[in-house]
RNA sequence: GGCGGCAUAGCCAAGUGGUAAGGCAGCGGUCUGCAAAACCGCUAUUCACCAGUUCGAAUCUGGUUGCCGCCUCCA
């Protein structure tokens, strides 16, 4: 049974899905005004996550993701580059995607532009109108907050709270200075549609209530987003929904947490922030989801090139553990070594386990922190089971180690890790870094290849160095019993 | 000023009433020509601090201290 995080009653829920099998689920995208930072990677990969698990637990899922793509920021990024919003736009929505299939991250069932549904939000803003939850002052149209009584019930504001707090020059147009814009009127060079309040474009927060009605009905199952969005963001598409449509907007309300740079949030305003694209640069994309996905979704996370760098070796040795038994079942034969009964039941019971283990930590509000450790805890307990094995093992064994693999690679494909062949993670790994140092592949070999000569022939002194030169260009080597193999460090 | 969160080993990090997961680093050992990898053992009688509730608390309550986020565009 699912439990999430509900923002909206601050404790852990029962999911019940408002149609039985089915589930609705809209995630605030991005603004596409410039490259996406680690601190989108997050949201994107969370959200990915649950999606993939909601979908394994089941459930058909329909996943909508936004675009806004007309804002104060894209229209100053076009003005400063001399071209159109739409310039602008399409350039970082294709980064977006480059980005996101670099990390893995899914697409959403719908991938809606706030631009292709200027009808859809003018149509809301014309509900509003007519309910007297907004009113209009000289081509701007303004949503009344105190028509609604419980506004501020998402972020535990009240109005008169936020009142007292204001600190911005307020304008003296709106009624309540809590009063946001749903249609601002276009001023000279900027961009705009036709409505019936005049030229002018959307304001911020309504393109979500338009197009999570379009595509998930009024009222739906899951709306989600970065904490950042809870105020006013969040608050006011419960507002506008919720005033338009008079049913109950989102039932459930997930929030992602920051990334951090030095304890301090990753932001561009503070010019701390690393794009996605640097990051991959140094880091294997699934390094990257296995650092996010290995901290609670809603805690901060710190950001730094040493924590990702261990997350690494930690991924590292997971895909060692599976080509390893890769390796094993290969070189399998009829009559195999044995283990002791005790050893076989243990791991044939842990791995039989496994899948229900997982669903488990799932279950409680997405925990992937601890889906982790579940899975470094079956790398050691495999790794060990090995380690009895003298020799090639048993048709029963053999099994035991593919089963218990298969649990692995099975949980891994929802958290969007463990998704390649080893050797060919492993081989990724080393062209970057042979590219990056300019070292040549066959070269390698070749040295190996003497190194073996000069081990076989006891010459200790010679095989060192070669390691040693090896080690230099940052390549590890392993004897292992019939063969040397190395990697990429 | 208002609202909210966090504080667990050298570092990262789970754990929200039943006696401290996991990872990284370190030390000792097995294996190895030596290494590497893997494995074994060791590394928090204790969870910021002080009171309280309870048979029992890292987990609940009250208080103290420190850090952070939101209240303005923000994943």
């Amino acid at each position: 049974m699912l439990r999430i995080y509900n923002t909206l009653t601050r404790k852990k829920e029962i999911f019940k899905p408002i149609d039985p099998g089915k589930v609705g689920i809209y995630v605030c995208g991005v603004t596409v005004y410039d490259s996406c930072h680690v601190g989108h990677a997050r949201s994107m990969v969370v959200f990915d996550v649950i999606v993939r698990y909601l979908r394994f637990s089941g459930y058909s899922v329909r996943y909508i993701r936004n675009f806004t793509d007309v804002d104060d920021k894209i229209i100053r990024r076009a003005n400063s580059d001399g071209t159109d919003i739409d310039t602008i736009s399409d350039r970082y929505i294709k980064e977006f995607h480059v980005d996101m299939d670099a990390l893995g991250v899914e697409r959403a069932s719908v991938e809606p532009r706030a631009t292709d549904h200027i009808d859809a939000i003018i149509d809301v803003i014309g509900k509003l109108m007519a309910k007297e939850h907004a009113y209009e002052k000289s081509g701007d149209v303004f949503f009344a907050v105190d028509t609604i009584k419980e506004y501020g019930k998402l972020s535990g504001r009240k109005l008169e709270d936020m009142e007292a707090g204001a600190r911005v020059e307020v304008d003296r147009r709106k009624r309540n200075p809590m009063d946001f814009a749903l249609w601002k009127s276009a001023k000279p060079g900027e961009p705009f549609w036709e409505s019936p309040w005049g030229k002018g474009r959307p304001g911020w927060h309504i393109e979500c209530s338009a197009m999570s009605a379009r595509y998930l009905g009024p009222h739906f199952d899951i709306h989600g987003g970065g904490k950042d969005l809870i105020f006013p963001h969040h608050e006011n598409e419960i507002a506008q929904s919720e005033g338009a449509f008079e049913v109950p907007f989102a039932n459930y309300w997930i929030h992602n947490g920051f990334v951090n740079i030095n304890h301090e949030k990753m932001s561009k305003s503070l010019g701390n922030f690393l794009t996605i694209e640097d990051i991959l640069k140094q880091f294997h994309p699934e390094a990257v989801r296995l650092f996010l996905l290995s901290n609670h979704y809603r805690s901060p996370v710190d950001f730094s090139n040493e924590a990702v760098s261990e997350t690494e070796k930690g991924l590292h040795r997971m895909y060692a553990l599976l080509e390893r038994i890769a390796e094993f079942a290969q070189a399998q034969s009829g009559s195999g070594t044995s283990v002791s009964r005790n050893a076989f039941e243990e791991i044939s019971q842990f791995t039989a386990g496994l899948a229900g283990r997982f669903k488990e930590n799932m279950d409680d509000d997405f925990n992937t922190a601890r889906v982790v450790g579940l899975l470094f805890d079956a790398v050691h307990r495999l790794n060990r089971f090995m380690d009895e094995l003298s020799g090639p093992a048993s048709r029963e064994i053999n099994d035991l180690l593919l089963s218990g693999k298969e649990a692995i690679v099975g949980i891994g494909r929802i958290l969007g890790i463990l998704t390649l062949d080893p050797r060919e993670f492993f081989g990724k790994k080393q062209d970057k870094t042979l590219m990056s140092a300019q070292i040549d592949e066959a070269a390698v070999e070749k040295l190996i290849a003497e190194r073996t000569a000069a081990r076989k022939n006891k010459d200790w002194a010679r095989a060192d160095e070669i390691r040693d030169l090896l080690a230099a260009m940052d390549i590890v080597i392993e004897d292992r019993h019939n063969k040397t193999v190395w990697k990429v460090r």
